[in-house]
DNA sequence: ATGTATGCAAACCATTTGCAATGAC
DNA sequence: GTCATTGCAAATGGTTTGCATACAT
């Protein structure tokens, strides 16, 4: 979808909320949301923090948390815990639902798309729950790490001789 | 399995793992190991803490810390982050995979065991990645969440004419 | 004997909170 | 005008760190 597009849409959805809710419809909230949908992908609360700054709109982090806890609400974003005590964000809407795979070693991120396993977790019903979304997270080791520990491994199998 | 067959065969994996890395063999690494697979499933750092001083044993946070670092680090132990700014950890051996239901509602975590679910994406090959384990979490209501939302949602509705 | 691991207390840092000032309605 | 929201600064709380002491090897 055209990206204008998915600006209108979203504004308009967070509108619905706020109006709904009896929230009021302050300038940092829509601020908030458009650079957010506008280019960033993941991103952390220092990052979106400091892109706010750079681009003249000074907000505290309080009202970004704050914001941040409305939009989650709504489900216009994502929020992430992949094991460091630092949580990681993402626009929710028209993006293509993928899974995570994190490197345990180098704690890189890599996006993992997988239609049919998208729909196979999506088509479960489950008893006495009603599910509104899902993460999954792989752990493991990305490439570049394996690789580099192959050859330590080696090595520290010389230094044993 | 029998839990005696476990206990023995996790803290012989423990000595292997520490022998390998050249860590010592310290009693308050062995009284972790054991008292998470005596009878603790799911625990935060807090009530493991509290469990070891109850049963005599007092080690420092730092050590709890440290330890449980290995633990993660040969696979013994598994860390998850639901959302709150709190880690929960279940042992990892013998421990029947399962997948996480968390009630966005209550916090509430609810363990969904499904072996086809398990088997689909464990089979799955990722190209430059190598898994070790996932987490698949499910987020939504659980039934006493949704039949309360259901409710209040009415009463709204009721408000609004 | 050596140097790793422990306990303690202080430091860290993401997130939350209290409160006076602002501004959406 | 009213009261939700903001910004600021302080507080919180889980986790990490530095260092002297203890102890596994």
């Amino acid at each position: 979808m055209d990206n204008d597009k998915v600006l209108e849409i979203v504004n308009q959805k967070f509108t619905e909320y706020l109006t709904e809710n009896k929230c009021r419809k302050t300038p940092e909230r829509y601020a908030i949301l458009n650079l957010i949908y506008s280019d960033h992908r993941h991103f952390d609360m220092d990052s979106l923090y400091k892109a706010m700054t750079e681009q003249n709109f000074r907000v505290s982090r309080a009202t970004l948390y704050n914001t941040m806890q409305l939009l989650l609400e709504c489900n216009l974003v994502l929020k992430h815990q992949f094991g460091q005590n630092l949580s990681f964000y993402e626009r929710a809407y028209n993006n293509d639902m993928h899974h995570h795979l994190i490197c345990t070693n180098c704690h890189s991120i890599r996006e993992y798309k997988n239609a049919e396993l998208k729909s196979i977790i999506q088509n479960r019903k489950i008893k006495n729950f009603t599910p509104s979304h899902y993460s999954l997270y792989v752990f493991g080791f990305c490439s570049t790490c394996a690789r580099r520990l192959k050859v330590k491994n080696k090595q520290l199998k010389v230094n044993k001789v």
